[in-house]
DNA sequence: ACCTTTTTTGCAACCGGTTGCAAAATAATT
DNA sequence: AATTATTTTGCAACCGGTTGCAAAAAAGGT
């Protein structure tokens, strides 16, 4: 197999403390013992075993990355960056796919099991049992793209999904649109909850507007389509909030297969911003969630727990979204 | 911090062999023992440290997945399966995001460094540089979607591309196209490569067939769109294999740009089936790569490997793809 | 009841590292 | 040159487990 300390102290003709040292940094070696361990390392191929270094430093720089969602294209961008951020920070993500029924002690101790540093749960969709589970191993965890407002003591980082919903009403009510529909995604969703509350708040301050709502199966193209062309068959709203992009893109292509157009018909107001909402043939306008900073902050906070060893109190970091004009919206009622 | 082996052994007053032999499968312990000993841990909250674990038996049950394609969808649904998949068997995806520019020995060694028990790459475009370096470490690998012709010595799983451009080619050619283009992903991209030779090759076979081909700079919906903008200008074929779903999507769009229509003024032909194109307003007739088979041919193959200890001949697994029909190309000319 | 075979258990060494502590070596001071 | 302060090094214990081996216990045979 690979060659060990122990290895690489023989052929040096040192004490294996020494060559331990020589790969700590800011460890006591004197430059005279660095070049010759490191002359025999090197002449070995030797790497030193990170995770039987983890079990005295108590420090794997493993990071759990559990998520539930891989249908939905907004998280593939989510995934690169959290990959990749990650790595840059010396950390390592364990990803973790809860989708489907997984049991949320069981993954908690998993976790465990693995002594990963720290958990990261990037989902909108994840059940209050897995922050419950999550939250009895004593593993720091930030949760992003999700929000309690009932919150238990957690870290969030994420959009403000409930101010976010008032932002998209008032956004259809500035458009002249006096039926409004809130197509959110699955009911369970805490972030179409949230959304909803927020949404559902406005309206109910405007009693003038024809308010209705209902959600999608899940946050996907097929569930966001066949929301719609049940909405279709009824009466209609003259604009909607699709409340995540992807399952607008569906309500889109239904009402396309109903030859009613966009935004002349009908609005459709989106929220995440995708690439894809980009793309010339679907034009989506949406209110966009800045991804990036999203996950740039979550990485950040994750990385001061680890330093501060838990003794920081959780805090919810809110980032602002804002709305991407783009062709399915009519512009502005100017008064 | 939480319990130990040592902790339990102290509690339920036993050896800790004892304790240790009760969370090993298959070890001698009589039941007496056992229950006794269940009891204790089960009061602690104990669970054996994996990583620990893995210092003597030489098996972390990590599996490095290393990728570098974080941009098209079909591989949010790659990562899916993997993740999905390497649960059921009990391994642990560790994700490694190779986009950008990473250091090939880097990460090899990284990869040793957490002890990995294997790696798989998921990518159709990883360079040759990475298959040499992780050759080098004595780590099992297995390559998906991808496919070295001039094959070194490695395991490989996913369609043959050449064949499939070789079908493509044929589907074209039996729908009575008379100018045919190929349209590739990036040049770079093994998958593309492989694919242009299959069909390159058909297509010197019909000389009376007016063949051209181009390659997009990525895949990616924008790469596709500018691309086929591009050919738009010049002299059009009648129909194009866009060997990827995302750039012929893409292409797709920048026909709708030009008041073209599809299939009447020009067909088009994508490779893999990935969600969207079955999308009602997107219709894509493509070939179809059996997504699910091949990763999990790729987890059975692992777990082979990890089984036999290296001692394998590394093979090629290839899958056999086929047509999805859709709208996208006119119907075969029945003769 | 006694001897043999089989199963269960504990001891102690080991997996690949780190680290507190004291001894040894080096540098600084007088 | 002798004394003191500082840096470098090795010893040995430890991180949380596993495992070969021999002793102890249980089971089987007569």
């Amino acid at each position: 197999m690979s060659a060990t300390l122990k290895d690489v102290a023989l052929k040096a003709g040192v004490s294996t403390s020494a060559v331990s040292r020589t790969f700590t940094p800011g460890a006591s070696v004197s430059t005279k013992m660095r070049t010759r361990v490191e002359k025999a390392a090197e002449e070995l191929g030797y790497q030193p075993n990170f995770l039987a270094r983890s079990l005295t430093t108590r420090r794997t720089k493993l990071i759990g990355l559990v998520s539930d969602n891989f249908t939905n294209p907004f998280f593939l961008h989510v995934f690169d960056l959290f990959t990749s951020g990650l790595q840059e920070q010396g950390l390592r993500p364990l990803l973790v796919n809860i989708s489907g029924q997984h049991d949320p002690v069981e993954t908690a101790q998993m976790l465990r099991q693995y002594s990963v540093d720290g958990v990261i749960v990037a989902s909108s969709t994840v059940g209050r049992d897995f922050v419950d589970a999550f939250q009895n191993v004593k593993i720091p965890i930030v949760y992003t793209f999700s929000r309690y407002y009932s919150s238990p003591e957690v870290n969030i980082v994420g959009i403000d999904n409930r101010a976010a919903g008032e932002y998209a009403a008032n956004i259809l009510i500035d458009r002249g649109y006096e039926t409004i529909g809130f197509m959110g995604g699955p009911k369970e969703a805490i972030s179409t909850y949230d959304r909803y509350l927020g949404f559902s708040k406005v309206m109910s301050e405007h009693p003038e507007i024809d308010f209705s709502y209902s959600f999608a199966e899940a946050y996907s193209f097929a569930a966001g389509r066949k929301e719609m062309m049940r909405l279709l068959e009824g009466d209609k709203a003259e604009a909607y909030f699709g409340a995540d992009d992807v399952v607008s893109i569906g309500a889109l292509s239904a009402i396309e297969a109903h030859g009613l157009s966009v935004p002349d018909d009908i609005g459709i107001l989106g929220l995440n911003d995708i690439e894809m909402a980009g793309w010339e043939n679907i034009n989506l306008t949406t209110i966009r969630q800045p991804v990036a900073q999203i996950v740039a902050s979550s990485i950040e906070l994750m990385a001061s727990l680890l330093e501060r060893e838990g003794e920081q109190y959780p805090e919810a970091r809110l980032l602002p979204s804002r709305l991407v004009e783009r062709g399915t919206l009519r512009p502005p009622s100017d008064i």
